[in-house]
RNA sequence: GCCGGGGUGGCGGAAUGGUAGACGCUACGGACUUAAAAUCCGUUGGGGGAAACCUCGUGUGGGUUCGAGUCCCAUCCCCGGCACCA
């Protein structure tokens, strides 16, 4: 055997091929002809934070072997990456540190994006975006004027969501159980006028077309579906006895009318304060500011037990002519439909539970399955009490009783969505400016468009920057100061920045012609490369921003700058990384745990107390150390936890590769997973063999030529060949369904053929193929050790230059198999058989096996199952 | 409560209705070494057996089928989302 005189040494390796690959270029985006095979592969772009982990960079890991892949199957392929550079990360990092947020941001993307040139993740950096640059947000600013000029944009004072550590309002979208999404205090209600988008009317469309992806996974359909909350239904009138005024009301249940036996209005309803009694003012009034006051949270709370109070007034049941009274409850809600209903206690849960605690009437108009013991029955039933409804069932009641609505005018079907339109306001300083006028003779006047960019001032000074409760900008004169481009009087500009989701609804169109000074993006190569064919990114925006990419998406296909109606093809949501964390001290103390220290315990959500057994079902250790108890667990890892393996130092002692494939294998992509030390020892042990095998070969490799006819080959050979194109064809298909955890272990199980075949054999065409092929399909994975393998090979390119070998489906085709043989059902026996043997030759050679002739000895054959190529089940009795 | 996804060795996890546990980790045994590390070889779901082999086994209970981890019905549990939306 030759010596090994090489090493696999990935810190000479690494750097070598890094550079090699940007002198090539090898990931740079071109457009083709119509027609050209393309891939545009995309990750979600981050804040720029600095520093990464191994947590950050597994779905660059995943984009970058999927980039490299469709490289070597000779896609045009777009692999970008850019930074969503605006927002409070930066602003509150300025007002921790003294720096700009400018200084700050362009400091992190440097950081992050050395990182990712450590770790081989190769993207086209010549169209990097970066959200917080004049020369993208400019476009933010056009797409808002394109959007009011169609009557998408508009301006609305009403209750919003106040977040007081944020110090600004927030979007429906980022309120998550009361509290902002990303500070996590709780949200109050204010009464401010704010910009809006109008995404509610594209509610239908963004619905409906949920089903042209079936690349989605269902979770995050399902979770879109839901946040539109379409429900069908009717809208009509209910007149206030001895007023003017009429109640409109929505129900999806119209067909239940008569038995509408009281109103509820929200708190909130204009009506209230008119149609209040004298007698009941005092309580009504009490009621609605105690509602004011209440936080969301406290009205959404688990043990919420009905409240209200009735005003006094009645209405008419259009339906059947009967005074019914009119309440208030904060059970119905203000937002939506018409912030009133008609309360059917009979056949709704809630409105049954109000009319039991203050006494109303209840009157049943469907008819409940017999012994029905429950209380409001809300399943479908031939309706009763319901004059000419009665006998109808559900459909059929609804048509019937909106018929008879819009005929007699009193109201008419009507579709409901939940989805509220998009406040996009912020009061804080880092961000896009609204790029309007308030002018006090023409009103509000929209910037020119020749007057874009309207440029963020440089705010140097703390205070400057620090939320005040209104924006920063509004400090400055210089900034807001402007002439009213209508009158050329004074005016002054919108002194709020966008909300940073904003620029991320689009950044994927700028990506694809990222440089252009004229327009977003020029439609040709936007329609070239879009739709996305695979995004990656994390579950947390499955509302969010996926929510409003598709609306922009859609408003930039109305605008005819995109053909696309859909931005993002092929959708994955990854798995998080954890990593093992030390929460803290403890003590044990009658068998159970006590933590010293609670900063890591709460983080975590740890109780105090726990017992061994509950923690290590937790999946938690005690770990000893210098005669102290320490409590280990696996937790997602993050920077304020301290748990995140660092790319750089990891880089620097173990080896870019080395954390790919750890990253790649240790769990189905969609999983979480934990990043352990034994996890990475597997890696490099993989890796290292793979150099072994190359190395301990590479004379030969060199001496042999693979002059190859695969119908020639025989015994080993063939077995190899064939071996070699299963997996080819395996590793082909897990890459294209992100399954990087199978394609690996096939890889794995490869080279193990590949050792079983140099025990015996010596280097021949097919193996020196199969050692081809195999870096081929080792590259997106370990892309630098494939390549310097590779090199060692074929001295002309790279390896992602040469193409991905075609599978030879003849070779699929086993010459022999191993049939297994079943007795009644069971395995008793297995005989390797030749693939063209007949059903005859079969069934007699597994009646040769001794343990099948043993368990049919004085048994009669009933039947016999033939799989050909799989198995022979013998069914027998007695 | 409703919706989505799960439940397979000590662990991560594989399995177009056809050999359950691929691949890896851990553990154990052995080789090499002055020694250790690394590496290599072997064993590793439970029970029985000297072995051949038998038997049980994919949350639980039924069913369909020659054959079920996979399909159907019921049920329990776990994770995620939504939750007074009329």
């Amino acid at each position: 055997m030759v010596p090994t005189t090489d090493k696999y040494n990935p810190h000479e390796l690494e750097p070598k091929w890094q550079k090699y690959w940007d002198e090539i270029g090898l990931l740079e985006a071109k457009e083709g002809p119509g027609g050209t095979k393309k891939a545009y592969i995309l990750v979600m772009f981050p804040y720029p934070s600095g520093d990464l982990h191994m947590g950050h960079l597994k779905n660059y890991t995943m984009g970058d072997a999927l980039a490299r892949f469709r490289t070597q199957q000779g896609y045009h392929v777009l692999h970008p990456f850019g930074w969503d550079a605006f927002g409070l990360p930066a602003e509150n990092a300025a007002l921790k540190f003294g720096v700009s947020p400018a200084d700050w941001t362009f400091g992190n993307i440097q950081q992050s994006k050395e990182s990712l040139g450590l770790m081989g993740i190769r993207y086209d950096w010549s169209r990097e975006v970066t959200t917080c640059t004049p020369e993208y947000y400019r476009w933010n600013q056009w797409i808002f004027l394109k959007m009011y000029e169609r009557g998408l944009v508009y301006r609305k004072k009403s209750l919003v969501n106040w977040d007081p550590v944020e110090q600004s309002v927030l979007a429906n979208e980022q309120v998550i159980d009361g509290r902002g999404w990303r500070s996590g205090a709780l949200v109050e209600k204010r009464e401010l006028e704010q910009w809006y988008l109008k995404i509610t009317d594209y509610a239908e469309r963004l619905l409906t077309d949920l089903e042209k992806l079936p690349r989605w996974p269902e979770k995050v359909k399902a979770m879109q579906r839901a946040w539109i909350g379409k429900s069908q239904g009717a809208e009509f009138d209910f007149q206030v006895k001895g007023h003017e005024a009429k109640i409109r009301v929505f129900s999806t249940r119209p067909d239940t009318i008569f038995g509408a036996t009281f109103m509820v209005l929200a708190p909130e309803h204009e009506l209230v304060a008119q149609i209040t009694t004298p007698q009941q003012k005092e309580a009504v009034e009490a009621y609605v500011s105690a509602a004011k006051m209440k936080s969301e949270v406290e009205r959404q709370r688990e043990d919420r037990e009905k409240t209200g109070v009735f005003t006094g007034a009645y209405a008419l049941n259009p339906a059947n002519g009967k005074e019914i009274p009119v309440w208030i409850a904060d059970y119905v809600l203000s937002g939506y439909g018409t912030g009133a209903i008609m309360a059917v206690p009979g056949q709704d849960e809630r409105d049954w539970e109000f009319a039991e605690k203050f006494g109303l009437e209840i009157i049943r108009t469907v008819q409940p399955p017999e012994g029905w013991q429950g209380k409001a029955y809300t399943e479908d039933g031939p309706a009763i009490n319901s004059d000419f409804l009665d006998g109808l069932y559900m459909e059929e009641a609804k048509k019937k009783v909106i018929a008879w609505m819009e005929e007699k005018g009193i109201g008419e079907g009507k579709v409901n969505y939940r989805l509220r339109d998009w406040l996009i306001s912020r009061q804080r300083y880092w961000g896009t400016p609204i790029p309007m006028i308030h002018c006090e003779r023409c009103g509000i006047v929209p910037v020119p468009y020749e007057q874009l960019p309207v440029e963020l001032p440089t705010l140097r000074d703390v205070d400057d920057i620090r939320p005040k409760g209104k924006s920063p900008l509004a400090a400055h004169p210089e900034f807001y100061e402007c002439e009213c481009p209508k009158c050329g009087g004074k005016a002054r500009r919108d002194t709020d920045t966008m909300d940073t989701f904003f620029d991320s609804s689009w950044y994927f169109l700028r990506y694809t012609d990222a440089q252009n000074p004229n327009q977003p993006f020029d439609p040709a190569k936007a329609n070239f490369w879009m739709p996305v064919d695979q995004y990656i990114g994390g579950i947390e925006h499955a509302i969010l921003h996926l929510l409003y990419s598709r609306f922009f998406t859609k408003f930039l296909h109305d605008l005819g700058l995109v053909e696309a109606e859909e931005p993002f093809e092929g959708l994955f949501t990854q798995g998080m990384v954890m990593g093992w964390t030390n929460v803290g001290q403890v003590e044990l103390r009658e068998g159970r745990i006590h933590f010293l220290d609670d900063a890591r315990r709460s983080k975590l959500e740890l109780p105090q107390g726990l017992t061994v057994e509950e923690a290590e079902k937790g999946g938690a250790e005690l770990r000893q150390e210098g005669g102290q108890t320490y409590f280990w667990k696996p937790a997602v890892m993050s920077k304020s936890l301290g748990n995140g393996v660092m790319v750089g130092p990891f880089v620097k002692e173990q080896g870019a590769d080395i954390a790919r494939v750890t990253i790649l294998f240790a769990a189905p992509p969609e999983n979480e997973m934990v990043w352990t030390e034994e996890g990475v020892q597997g890696s490099w042990r993989f890796l290292n063999r793979v150099f072994r095998r190359v190395s301990e070969d590479r004379a030969e490799l060199e001496r042999v030529s693979e002059g190859l006819e695969p119908a020639a080959l025989s015994g080993a050979d063939r077995a190899l060949y064939q071996k070699l194109h299963r997996t080819l064809k395996k590793v082909g298909e897990d890459i294209e369904n992100l399954r990087f955890n199978t394609a690996v272990a096939a890889l794995m199980e490869l080279l193990n053929a590949l050792y079983d075949y140099r025990k015996e054999r010596a280097v021949s065409p097919v193996y020196r193929t199969a050692i081809r092929y195999y870096l081929q399909m080792l590259a997106p994975f370990a892309p630098h050790l494939a390549e310097e393998l590779w090199h060692w090979l074929d001295q002309g390119r790279s390896v992602f230059q040469a193409r991905w070998p075609e599978v030879d489906t003849a070779a699929l085709v086993a010459d022999s198999f191993e049939l297994v043989v079943q007795v009644s059902g069971k395995v008793r026996g297995k005989a390797t058989v030749p693939a063209e043997a007949s059903e005859e030759e079969v069934k007699r050679i597994a009646r040769e096996i001794e343990n099948v002739k043993a368990w049919l000895e004085g048994k009669q054959v009933v039947k016999e199952i033939y799989v050909p190529g799989k198995l022979l089940n013998i069914v027998v009795k007695g």
